[in-house]
Parts: structure tokens; sequence; C-alpha cells
DNA sequence: CGGCGGGTTGACCCGAATCAAAGTGCGTGG
DNA sequence: CCACGCACTTTGATTCGGGTCAACCCGCCG
């Protein structure tokens, strides 16, 4: 919480690692056991709370991060200075590839809720990359997936009336989820993300909730249970 | 124009690669000559007239395609059929590249002026990354830059004023082209591209033409002249 | 000639932005 | 412990930009 102070990354170790929900899904998936403990000793981990920012657009960056759990937005600023979110990464997902083309990266990295990453160093992946060329597959489809999801982001989330944009929206966020259920955005958030404002945003979640067609589980109260039926009906405008 | 004619594609010539605007650009700009002459006998070119498909979504596909000159669109459809386009080509982009991670197109590829495109065999891409480690830092960079285009069309061209997206679309085309020229698109396409109505696309088009902030040169008519500075400061909102 | 696709323009209406105020939950400090 | 401030949400009143529906123009082609 106290700003400004140095990040703390502790070393990842095989017990992380076999623990570690992303473990079947993220960039080094297919790479076999004795590698991945190889890669391992030069992993680091480190949590985020809400609203603390993995990385900043414009710096030049050194890692990739691998979602260990959590939600993270990834945003752009307008001239302006208004917040834009370009992308959302969940569970398993990669983030800051921009560093491994070496560029400075494109977008501002910024934990939603709780998050754990895994921080991999840029050089690292560019050079298991060249010992193994099967392997830039896989990164390849790390990107296609953010072109989809830009795509996605695209055509579902900024098109259409405010009541089908916050329905997509929360169905987005169900649906890799269990039980219906969803993190918990705030409203200037999910403004950010769909194009509106905050108070549309608001007034549209209000009425969803009096509609019953969401609600906020008593047991946790950062997530969000939808009725995916009814707002499949209003999605599609 | 006849449809439903098999499309003809020519075998590349080592003359069509030295004559091609897209040679210092392309996916292949750092091979060295000799393997360049090389993967050469694999590539196929063709025209496409405005309106022509080059590949649909949906479809597996066997091919990348690299822009030699013209301009395509890239679009999906929305469940109801509306089109939005997600991306833009220009020469010297490839595109079609989730043929690389073999997976179905994503989106729809459509000329939007007349285009030449050079048909890579996505196999033969694979193979020579494969021999060619250094090359895949090419392919990821390839998608780094879509990836940005993607929020460019988030942060600049799906928020703000309709009078702001229409000139930010009109500075973005004509930001590659010379004389601040750029081609032409339809009130539809812009309209499908900016999130608007064609009806609003026309009227803001109208306006700035009224106003001399754009114009149409007599010789060729399928250009647009545009005002860079006057456009600028609508752009800012 | 008539039809057709694209562009322009007008009249009207509605949905979302804007401006404003009040309610709610929470942490901090008196 | 309570009071206060703060962040976030909700709700209301009003405005306005862009959607909708419709008419008309123009160039082109069959």
């Amino acid at each position: 919480m106290s700003p400004h102070l140095p990040r703390i990354f502790r070393p990842a170790t095989p017990v992380d690692c076999a623990a570690c929900s992303a473990r079947h899904l993220d960039l080094f998936a297919g790479v076999d056991r004795t590698q991945r403990a190889e890669l391992l000793a030069s992993f680091q981990i480190s949590a985020f709370e809400p609203k603390e920012i993995i990385y900043n657009m414009g710096q030049m960056g050194e890692f990739i991060y691998i979602l260990r759990f959590g939600l993270i937005k990834l945003v752009r600023y307008s001239a302006s200075g208004v917040e834009r979110i370009v992308g959302l990464a969940r569970t398993g997902d990669s983030i800051g590839m921009a560093s491994l083309v070496s560029v400075p990266y494109r977008r501002t990295a910024i934990a939603i809720s709780r998050s754990e990453v895994c921080r991999v160093p840029a050089a690292l992946v560019r050079e298991y990359n060249r010992g193994n060329p099967e392997f830039s597959g896989r990164l390849l489809e790390n990107y296609q997936t953010s072109i989809d999801l830009a795509d996605t982001f695209l055509t579902d989330l900024s098109t259409g009336s405010a009541h089908a944009r916050v329905a997509r929206l929360l169905l987005f966020l169900v649906e890799k989820s269990d039980h219906n259920e969803s993190p918990l955005l705030t409203r200037e958030e999910m403004g950010a993300l769909l194009g509106l404002t905050t108070e549309t945003a608001s007034r549209v979640v209000a009425e969803f909730r009096r509609k019953g067609w969401i609600g906020f589980p008593a047991e946790h109260a950062d997530r969000i249970r939808c009725d995916v039926e009814a707002l499949g009906k209003i999605a599609s405008e």
C-alpha cells in the first residue's frame, strides 16, 4: 500500500509452479518438466493489490508477466488523459509481450482484483525460443489470442446500446469463471471498457440488479452472479 | 468481376519482387537475396478489385498474404450481420496470420481499393521460421503491430464525437500516404470503422468539405486531400 | 429509359452525456 | 466510540448528439 517502495519479487519455487493454476494454460504449458525446472530459476513472483501498476506504457520493459491468478486491465490514455481499457488479462494470460520485440510497453497494466504474477525475463524467452523453434508457435498463438480479444472488444464491447454492451461484458467475464460468477469491476472501469460514462454504466447495472438478472452473493461481495439466460437476450441488441 | 470463378494466381518472379513497393517493409524484408529467391518460388500474385474478398473468416487458411499495394479492410460480422471493420492493411502489411497457428481465419479480408497481394503458403513460413530462429522476431513484430493497430482503433476511432472520429480516421489514412492524400472510403465503410451510421459519416464528411478542410483532387477522384492542421484540432475533441 | 448504388440532406426522436445531489460503506483521527 | 471525509454508487433533471426514417440527387449501366 505504501507508495513508491521498490516492489518485492521472490524467486519462484517448484512448489509455486506445481500449485499454479496457470500451470496448464500459460506460455510454457507445453514445456517438459526438466526444462521447466531450469527456466523456473529465473522466474520471480509478486502479488498486486487492486489499482497497483504492474508496468507502465512507454516504459522499456525487460519482462513478460504470466498471471497466476486475478484480473488485470490493460489501458491506454487518450491525449486528454481519459483512460480506455483495451484489454483484460485473466489467469494464465501472458502480458507485456512487447518486451519480446524490444519496444516499450504499449499499454499500462493495472490490477483490478488482487493478482499474482510470475515475472519472466524477456531475454530468457527469446533465448529459449532460439533453441526451441517449436516454441515460437506458442508465442504466436499467444499473440493471436490477444488479437482475437481486441477484435471482440471492438465488435462486442464498443457497439450497440449501453444495455447490450453491459450485458455482453458481464457474459464475457462470466464465461471463464465458475458458477456464473465474475470478479467485480467498478462502474468507472465498465465505462472505460465499454466507451460509456460511469453514470450510464451505473444506471444499467442498477437496473439489471432490480430486474434480478444479476446479484451480489453475500459470502464474497467482490463477485457478481449473472442470469446468463436473460443477459443473453439483451446482449443481442 | 464475374462471380465464383476460381481466382487466378500467377507465380511471382524476381522482377515482381524487385519492383514490389512492399519489398523493404514486409515480413521478409530482412531475408538476404539468395534465400529470398528460393522462397519466391512458392509466392503467387493476384490482384483484387474493390469489394472482392481475399479470404473469409471461419475458413481454414493455408496462406498469408502480403499486400504489394492497395488498401484492404479486415472485418467481422456481429450476430445481427452488421459489418464492423476491425483492421486495415496497407502496402507492406501481412494479413491472414491466423493460418500460421493453424486456426481458421478470424476476420474476412476485403479489398477497398484495387490491390495486389503476394500469397505465401503458411507451411513455408512455418518451415522457414524453424530453420531461422531470428525470423520469429519478425513474426512477433508483425503481430505486435497488429495489436497496436487494434488498440488505436479502440482508443482513437471508437471514442469521442463523430467529428473527432472522422477527423482522426482521415489523419490516420493520410499518415502513411504522400501529399496529405489518402485513398477514399465509402461513407458506409467509414461508419463501419468508426461505429457510426452511414448518414452520420456522410454528414460529417460533407461538412468538412464545405469548410474546405478536405477536398477531392480533380486528377484522381479516388483520393482525398486533407488539411492536416485543421483536422488535428477537431481530432483532439 | 428505368433501375440501382452511393451520397446528401431534412425532420424527428431517443438514448446517452452532462451536471448535480444525495445515499452508502469504510477507514481514519479526534 | 463517533464523526468526519473519502470513494464509489445511485438517482434525477436536462441537454444534445447521433440514430432513424425518408426523400431526393447524381452518375452509371443494362
